[in-house]
DNA sequence: CTTGACATCCAAAACGTTTTGGGTAATAAT
DNA sequence: ATTATTACCCAAAACGTTTTGGATGTCAAG
């Protein structure tokens, strides 16, 4: 691999006037640049990342960290965003590191390890929970990172954020089942460790609250973690008397709406928008759920714009930017704080309620 | 951030000791080792990532390089690698570069600079075509890679490869439902542009051949890339007389036969292996494809074995081991070539089929 | 008392950039 | 003819490690 004196040599030129030549100073004349890019070009050459980063600390690259396994429903969002967020990030000319573990443990050290080290110039932290450390730990060192998601304490412990409004979204969709008649509504969540299922199941019950409804701690199932709890959860709802028994079911993710689905079509119910059939909804609004059987009614998370959103923030806390201006970059973006914002997502009425 | 130096000054020792104390030399006793350790530990101090690449050439860093939007259909399933390759990473104390572009120009370019920055020390390409400009430029570079899939040329043009028996997959689906009575098979295919459709579609043809089945290009679609290309299929098939109609549709991977069923299911056909039911079966398991309705049979892609093994592969070629052995860490591994390695798949019968 | 052997330690070089603080020559202004 | 300005260039330092090739002191053997 030729280096900067080979070019240098090459050129009879000093490696002084090769370094401003390629980083575009201007007290290098057209002709000796030209010449030296043409050099540069034939060779292959490309600066050492490592002797650039070595001497300017900066590293061009950042680190997507999601929790690994701890959460299995929330992954399944976390893997559209991967892809996402590498062609975003070829817009910022930045590299994307993906890290994560299994334990709190393993997590903690990784962490400590990438951004002591400085293999990182800022970070994304996914798969918030409401107590979560990673967000104490880097505000503590002092590296620029958002955060995907809201602690519990976001609004005291400030720290730049983006998240979506799932209290809003799965507001919109029980208001959407009340307006079609529907009065028992049950709700099944994901694991009440991560963020998003709380703001998801206080939508729910605000709603219930507005409409004067009272909530039925049966048609309330909560921290679903595994796949065969859908099931009994569903078989539960079946024990009810048919005057209590829902009409209705809100899942708080796809996911999780599948197997409602799939372990209702088992017991031979119908799911759909007809009279006697089931409703059903989800959240997310994955590559799979308009080609479900029924087509899935869900909210859409605006995964483009959250991680554009993301990495404009994220961008400007690296450049250290005071006016960052994200205010109608994205549409139905809303300021939390001065760094922290939501989106809203929109709901997409299908076939399934 | 704390440096080396401080660590020293600190210790009361120079720098090299300290370097020498925390990479366990035998030449620094065990109590400065000792004290060394914990002012490390005390200050919070990592080596820098930058520093010690510069010095010494290792980045332990590798790239994962899909293509990012070229191939819709490829998409779902490199997007459940990342997290399993991220997680098998740290085993190797290997950090996860995930890149990839939209263009072929692009991708081209951004390889280029990554590896001639030295960013990287290895790569696992993802989604390989027929011909793949990127196993070529690798090649020439001088870089370890491992291919996930395997070019039209991977006999003579030898390079580090895994991939999964596609074509065995296929075959073994076909048997199963010839046995099941089925004469009349179709087959939808993804875009030819990339390797593992071809080898599915081969695997379809050959087994045909084997049966003495006669070819019916009205059963063989190809090519499909869009999501209402397959509704337009399914009316073609549909268009067939009754006796040409086929009674099993054969989809080269889940997302294609997600879209048949829901196809079928709108035209009120029931899918399904009872008589009069068309069977539909699929390639990867997703995780989806358990809970549709009905549950889908399908190929499951070993992902944790493919993963494991691209990894160790890799990790064994930028150590330049030699007597790399790999022959038993997986069961199902058979021997290509000296560094190319398919992994048999295996089929998953459910009630669609 | 000398000589090895061994256990510890360290100074200096090297890795490949960018940045700092100039220098030189030609041209323009006085 | 001198001075200021401009255009272009460069030597050296700095970034934080690891590695190389000793140096020093201690202890046992001869």
């Amino acid at each position: 691999m030729p280096n900067i004196f080979d070019i240098a040599k090459k050129a009879g030129v000093s490696i002084t006037t090769v370094s401003r030549a390629l980083n575009g100073y201007s007290d290098v004349s057209e002709t000796t640049r030209k010449r030296i890019a043409a050099i540069a070009e034939e060779l292959n050459y490309y600066p050492s990342a490592a002797a650039r980063n070595l001497q300017g600390k900066k590293t061009n690259t950042i680190a997507f960290a999601p929790w690994l396994r701890d959460h299995i429903e929330s992954r399944s969002f976390f893997k559209e965003m991967v892809g996402v967020l590498a062609l975003n990030c070829l817009k910022y000319d930045l590299s994307l590191l993906v890290t994560g573990a299994d334990s709190s443990q393993e997590v903690h050290e990784n962490l400590r390890e990438l951004v002591g080290s400085g293999r990182v110039d800022g970070l994304i932290l996914a798969d918030i929970k409401p107590q979560d450390e990673r967000v104490a730990l880097l505000q503590e060192i002092g590296i620029p990172f958002v955060a995907f998601g809201r602690t519990s304490d976001y609004q005291s412990f400030t720290y730049p954020l983006v998240d979506v409004d799932g209290a809003a979204g799965i507001r919109a969709i029980v208001e959407y089942l009340y307006r079609q008649e529907h009065r028992r509504i049950a709700y099944l969540s994901g694991p009440f460790n991560t963020s998003f299922s709380l703001y998801r199941y206080s939508g729910y019950r605000e709603t219930l609250a507005g409409y004067g409804l009272e909530e039925n701690q049966r048609l309330m199932i909560a921290d679903l973690q595994e796949p065969n709890q859908v099931q009994t959860a569903i078989a539960r709802l079946f024990e009810l008397a048919e005057a209590e028994r829902p009409t209705a079911i809100v899942a708080s993710n796809d996911g999780l709406a599948l197997q409602v689905v799939y372990a209702l079509e088992e017991r031979g119910i119908k799911v759909g928008r007809q009279a006697g059939q089931m409703a059903v909804t989800g959240f997310d609004d994955l590559p799979f759920a308009a080609f479900l059987n029924p087509p899935l009614t869900t909210i859409r998370q605006p995964i483009e714009a959250v991680c554009a959103t993301l990495l404009a923030l994220l961008a400007s806390l690296i450049k250290q930017e005071e006016g960052l201006n994200l205010e109608n970059a994205q549409p139905g973006l809303v300021k939390l704080g001065a760094k922290q914002f939501l989106l809203e997502p929109e709901i997409v009425v299908r076939a399934s309620a």
